[in-house]
DNA sequence: CATTAAATGTTATCGACTAACATTTGGCTG
DNA sequence: CAGCCAAATGTTAGTCGATAACATTTAATG
């Protein structure tokens, strides 16, 4: 009771830093660029110190690449018949968690992915990040009986096609929407591409 | 005739120093890991200055990763039939040119796809190399008539295939062929998965 | 043997990131 | 209200990858 209070009011100045570091960093990074900008500069921004900004963030670009791994995709996978095709296994359970996708979507989320699709550096950071979620999708398939090889195949061919639609939903147009965009790439992966 | 004989010799030295560093730091990343291995190290046990390491190779990871952007794999996918959906003439494309995949395969080329294979940071500039290979496809694709989401799709899944089984390849035995590998990998892409 | 251009060395600097230690903040308890 | 306490932040110093400007060495050539 009384620490649980200390944590919550203490995790709420956290908050604070933090936001106001996102703030700083988005700013900066539209305006000069992410390589141009440096970690000095948003501490600055952020009336901070560099050190503090490592200590919210482990890395420059943690800023914008975040490693949500979802438990749910790898679950709504292992929902879908055992007897398919890796490929098409993985393709189908994609589909079916795409509904929680939107959940992703905050107010910055468009202009962060802008920024990543602009920046080697960034897009790098973001293959990192969904090798967490490949991994998972590979062990569920391989739990399930499928050769290894054919299940990383599986999961990197599908995130490279989800990545794809992610990356273009970042400079696509105000009306479109990311599961559009999603739906869209996987169905390409369609076996029966009616 | 002159400048010639110079440019000769000259470049003999240089290939020299750059055999040394190669052989210094793949000795070095395979006994201690690369993250855990130095360009100071490196340069010390080639036997040159760091600023040389840098003279020759542009960063730490261009030791091990090689971007050999190679337009007969564009000049493949162009010559599949232009009826066929996107992914399809890039998977037959890329087939097409594994042919000339063997030709990478010097002795040190095994090694050093292991290496890239346990890295994450070495993955990450990996896949920062192929992105010119996939936007060579994609323009190609895209003159070619295809929709552009759907020509980025296409390239980054199969080369998400090939890069899946080139992984798996580094950690494979030693009968094991790059080229069956990444035909199996494509496989798994046909739309008719007999 | 002097010339010349490439290859290498020296020195200084930047930016991302880390470790160790000191300081401030602000709610909480007696 | 005074003082405790733990989280948050600051300070300092350093490592490592990478770059720039300038000096030096190398070795074939005439």
């Amino acid at each position: 009771m009384l620490s649980t209070n200390i944590w919550l009011v203490v995790t709420i100045r956290a908050l604070r830093t933090r936001a106001r570091i996102l703030d700083a960093a988005l700013d900066l990074f539209e305006r000069q660029g992410y390589d141009a900008t440096t970690v000095n500069e948003i501490a600055e921004a952020a009336g901070i110190t560099p050190m503090t900004f490592f200590r919210h963030f482990p890395t420059k670009d943690a800023v914008l690449v975040t490693d949500p791994y979802d438990p749910l995709i790898a679950e709504a996978i292992g929902t879908q018949p055992v007897d398919l095709a890796p490929l098409e296994r993985t393709r189908r359970g994609l589909l079916a968690a795409l509904g929680d996708i939107s959940a992703l979507e905050d107010a910055t989320a468009k202009r962060r992915v802008a920024l990543v699709a602009e920046s080697p550096a960034l897009r790098a950071a973001a293959a990192v990040g969904t090798e967490a979620t490949q991994q998972a999708i590979v062990e569920r398939l391989v739990s399930d009986g499928a050769e290894r090889l054919d299940a990383t195949v599986a999961a990197a061919v599908c995130l490279a096609a989800a990545t794809a639609a992610l990356l273009a939903w970042g400079t696509a147009p105000d009306d479109t929407t990311l599961a559009g965009l999603v739906r869209h790439a996987l169905t390409q992966l369609a076996p029966d591409p009616s």
